[in-house]
DNA sequence: CCAAAAGTGTTTCCTGTACACCCATGT
DNA sequence: ACATGGGTGTACAGGAAACACTTTTGG
């Protein structure tokens, strides 16, 4: 078979900042790395991509070793490729971040592979440029998230308008009224009502809300205006 | 020195979607292909990733190499990947989108490398999935330029705003409303009158602006909405 | 009956859009 | 004078944001 001579190949590898939400709290699902170098430091889910894998195929297979999930919402964000940034061999690395319920995760995966949840802010030190990775994650997720509605991905299958509110909070750190909120979100035409009332949180009980998947997929691509004042948070 | 042993490393390719406007039309640049296979076939400017390089170095240079041109925006917007995607050996390939000012591009370097500007309508095929990289890198280009003032990058120094209406439109391919476009555009704060007016299209003139350079680079990641009815391309 | 949270109403403001008109000037 | 494009003025509609109030129900 006739190739390219004299071109160097390099490793390439995925790596996933996993989002989930706990009903409080954005969080990120961390490992103990198992292999030397910087074995026992905590890093990202990552994995090498396998001949016969493309890109997505490799982040979606590291994901569901690790988490038990398929059909997953992933976002290819950026190609971390700097020559010095794995000190044991030149890798470039595809960086997805991926949006979960936090409830189909499976806890005994979580132990097997000494995987742990962290709050952004209490997140320890990680490998090579990983802090850097999560950094840019969080930024795109703000940046889509205030365009597109893909925060639904986090929560499970029915949930309520209060629970939605508290995860925008969460991910772009500050209140935002309720009454526009749930009104803003009503408009969009996503939500479908359900007879079901959550009366966890308080005395009145809030409607549960499915997506309506259709309109979901039909509209993704468009602008919505989600968040208010989004410039505030890329100035 | 340690390795990770058992993995395959794979070629890392650069592709860049050069974009230009000659005033009144978008224009991709495309080169012959001068190696096999698919010799003297129509491609992106590319090349590999050299060791040392960073993915970006490597676009940068790639694209120095062909236009002569430095310090060009460029966008890395997707990673193809796909296992079958070149024919000869596995190769990654890490899409740019670039935006030059065709007028400072050198010719010379045109004729000498077989490379020529091409209307997206006339485009000729293309080797591999190129076609589908200048489909995605177009349609990025319009998602982008809808919430960032990156067309500006197209244009001369000073430029008229009839000259940046048509560019607006070229990549849209729609009219937009004269009287509305420049009183929005004037609005972002973004454009600096200068005294000279441009007599060449109209008997009035219009005058030239500038980029007001530090209010570009701090509201960069602002939303702006810079194209009427944004949501009539993406649905 | 009160507290606590859900969710609908109302008003104001501002921005996006549509459309009419005046301006400058080379021929 | 007039044709041709450049640019400003105006008027309206709809959406975003600020703020008030009612509704529900467990204790």
């Amino acid at each position: 078979m006739q190739k390219y001579t004299g071109e160097t190949p390099v490793l390439v590898a995925v790596d996933c900042i996993i989002f989930g939400f706990d009903g409080w709290n954005i969080k990120l699902l961390l490992v103990q790395r198992n292999l030397d170098p910087e074995k026992g430091k905590w890093s990202l889910m990552g994995g090498f991509m396998q001949p016969g894998e493309s890109p997505d195929d490799a982040a979606n297979r590291v994901l569901e070793h690790r988490t038990g999930l398929k059909n997953v919402y992933m976002d290819q964000f950026r190609v971390f490729g700097g020559p010095d940034r794995d000190p044991v061999e030149r890798t470039l690395s595809i960086a997805y971040y991926a949006l979960i319920d936090i409830n189909k995760y499976e806890k005994q995966l979580n132990d097997d592979h000494h995987a742990e949840w962290f709050l952004p802010e209490e997140m320890p030190e990680l490998i090579f440029d990983h802090n850097e990775m999560v950094k840019l994650a969080r930024r795109q997720l703000m940046y889509k998230a205030a365009l597109h509605p893909i925060l639904f991905q986090l929560l499970p299958e029915k949930f309520t308008i209060p629970q939605l509110q508290a995860l925008y909070e969460g991910v772009y750190q500050t209140k935002f009224d309720d009454r526009n909120f749930s009104r803003k979100l009503l408009s969009t035409g996503l939500l479908i009502k359900l007879a079901e009332k959550d009366k966890q949180s308080s005395k009145k009980g809030a409607f549960y809300y499915t997506l309506d998947q259709s309109h979901y997929e039909e509209n993704f691509e468009s602008f919505l205006n989600l968040v208010p004042n989004p410039n505030k948070f890329f100035q």
